[in-house]
RNA sequence: CGCGGGGUGGAGCAGCCCGGUAGCUCGUCAGGCUCAUAACCUGAAGGUCCUAGGUUCAAAUCCUAGCCCCGCAACCA
């Protein structure tokens, strides 16, 4: 079976509602997951939820549920969240379902055959009621710690370790000698950075079950659970593993997966989708963990930036939030998609404003791409009844040319230039209008035949739209489709070839798709 | 001496890697058009590209030093 374009994103802790951060990273992936699609690949795309450990536990605990039925309960409204924000994604992993917990003991129990963990002692200062070690950062100045943190007490703990220290010199040569790995490049150069100037610490991959039981049991040894590295990060495998991918055969796991399986050649994943705070969980410590288990190492990793609110950080305390699920309510979920997409490249940070959000939607959603179809079905209609002319290939080449170059972005993942160069070419559209002016072009019957290539070019740069915005917006894709009377959805790029529309074709009326919000 | 991002016309940004007319969106002003969601098109005004040095025939773009904003982290296993 051939290669699966595999992509992913983080998967969330479920410890609250989704926010915007959650939201803009599920947007781009998906974006460049329909791109893929719509190039005629298949394509895996998973995100979900990260549901063990002891925020978790705390926060059921604190509501009287135990925390599998708190976890079920979030569960639904971010799988809800995934519907909202029109996520095409094959699959949602919860680290508690039986598939991935099963999986990780098979890993954990092969890597510990295999002697890559060992066990040693942590001594240090305890908050029994956060539930943490402190450190000394945690010490106030005059050496004592915040009353916050109730009694505090010197504690001796047993644990499991993974060696990573060994993997240090591997994992820089592997970053330097794939420049692609990481992206962006300053992101990368912040990885080796980091790699060259500090020794790995080996990771702590276990937690006494006395302390935290709401985790995946060591399969060798009961007292304990696994801690977020070996649960969360591998999900990233065990959903394909479940599915039968053939790549983890080799490894000779003590995991079946269904009878029935699909068996989909989904591992190596073509891409991680992360943001900034994860960077050295996903391109240090995973890339370790999959070379210990003998697996090819994903082919990028990339690291999107972080959400201000008018040039401030957001947090809950101040209440600058923006809340997604409130603004597709009330703008559509192709105008979200489109702003969160438009407005910064992946990688640097965004800055979110009210009036930023505004004013796009109105300039390029109603006044360019909305306004542009509109006026084009609209004298359709008005001159010919709504009938496609004979082809006419004025601006096949121009359209042909944003039609490679959104391809060479998207292949790329450069999203915000894809909507740019698609914006280019609205806008040369509108300028067509104008200058062709087939408004007056219909007042003179000798000009008929002119009018007929005018309008044939129109609709045609209509229709091409349609598929070049289909990954960033796909409900109003099909809409564009489903004005200009053609069936299904514009979802396969090669759609942009010129001549889709074919004489005597019946279009649609013409119905606002971003109408203006004047208040 | 922690790490990283950034300082470009009124606002928000791109360009910087691969030096060579400083570009885009919004806003302002003027004009055109009237098919269209009072939308569209054209033109204009407006910039010491943080500062100071350096390299170069040529620097927003490369190098050095400094100033100022902003995030993250600070042996939290």
């Amino acid at each position: 079976m051939s290669k699966v374009f595999y992509l992913t994103t983080a998967i969330d802790y479920v410890n609250g509602q989704p926010h915007l951060g959650h939201a803009y990273e599920k947007v781009i992936t998906d974006a460049i997951a329909r791109a893929h699609r719509s190039f005629g690949g298949k394509v895996f795309y998973l995100t979900g939820l990260d549901e063990h450990g002891q925020k978790v536990q705390q926060a059921a605990v604190a509501e009287g549920l135990n925390p599998q039925a708190y976890c079920d309960r979030l569960a639904t409204d971010w799988q809800a969240f995934t519907r909202k924000l029109n996520l095409a994604n094959d699959d949602f992993v919860r680290t508690t379902q039986r598939r991935h917990r099963e999986f990780v003991q098979a890993i954990l129990a092969k890597l510990h055959a295999a002697n890559e963990f060992y066990t040693a002692k942590y001594k240090g200062f305890y908050s029994a009621k956060e539930e943490t070690f402190l450190t000394e950062k945690d010490r106030r100045p005059d050496g004592t710690f915040d009353p916050a943190y109730g009694e505090v007490i010197e504690l001796e703990e047993t644990n499991y370790w993974f060696r990573l220290k060994p993997h240090q010199q591997w994992l820089i040569d592997y970053i330097e000698a794939n420049p692609t790995f990481v992206q962006p490049d300053y992101r990368r150069n912040e990885v080796l950075g980091f790699l060259k100037n500090n020794e790995l610490e080996d990771l702590c991959i276990s937690r006494p079950a006395t302390r935290l039981n709401w985790g995946i049991p060591l399969p060798f040894d009961p007292d304990y659970v696994t801690y977020v590295w070996f649960d969360a990060l591998v999900n990233y495998i065990s959903i394909p593993a479940s599915l039968g991918d053939p790549s983890f055969d080799p490894l000779r796991l003590d995991y079946q997966p269904a009878e029935n399986a699909p068996r989909p050649a989904l591992w190596p994943a073509n891409l991680h989708v992360i943001g900034k705070d994860i960077l050295k969980f996903h391109t240090v410590y995973w890339p370790i963990m999959l070379k210990a288990m003998g697996l090819p190492l994903p082919q990028q990793v990339l690291v999107h930036g972080w959400w201000q609110k008018d040039g401030e950080k957001m947090s809950k305390t101040t209440g600058n939030v923006v809340d997604p699920v409130a603004v597709i309510d009330e703008w559509g979920v192709d105008a979200f998609r489109f702003y969160v997409i438009r407005e910064l490249a992946i990688g640097p940070d965004g800055n979110w404003t009210d009036a930023g959000f505004k004013s796009r939607y109105h300039a390029e959603l109603a006044n360019g791409l909305g306004n542009l179809i509109n006026r084009s079905l609209a004298m359709l209609k008005r001159y010919r009844k709504s009938i496609v002319p004979a082809r006419h290939d004025e601006l096949a080449a121009e359209v042909a040319r944003a039609g490679a170059e959104t391809r060479t972005h998207l292949e790329r993942n450069e999203l915000q230039a894809a909507l740019i160069t698609i914006g280019a070419l609205i806008t040369r559209a509108n300028q067509y209008v104008d200058h062709t002016a087939p408004f007056k072009l219909a007042k003179d019957p000798a000009q008929a035949q002119r009018l007929d290539e005018v309008l044939y070019n129109l609709v045609e740069v209509c229709r091409v739209l349609a598929v070049l915005l289909w990954p960033f917006l796909p409900q109003t894709a099909t809409k564009i489709f489903a004005q200009l009377g053609l069936p299904g959805e514009p979802d396969q790029f090669a759609l942009i070839a010129w001549g889709g529309l074919s004489a005597g074709h019946q279009c649609g009326d013409p119905v606002p798709l971003f109408p203006r919000r004047d208040d």
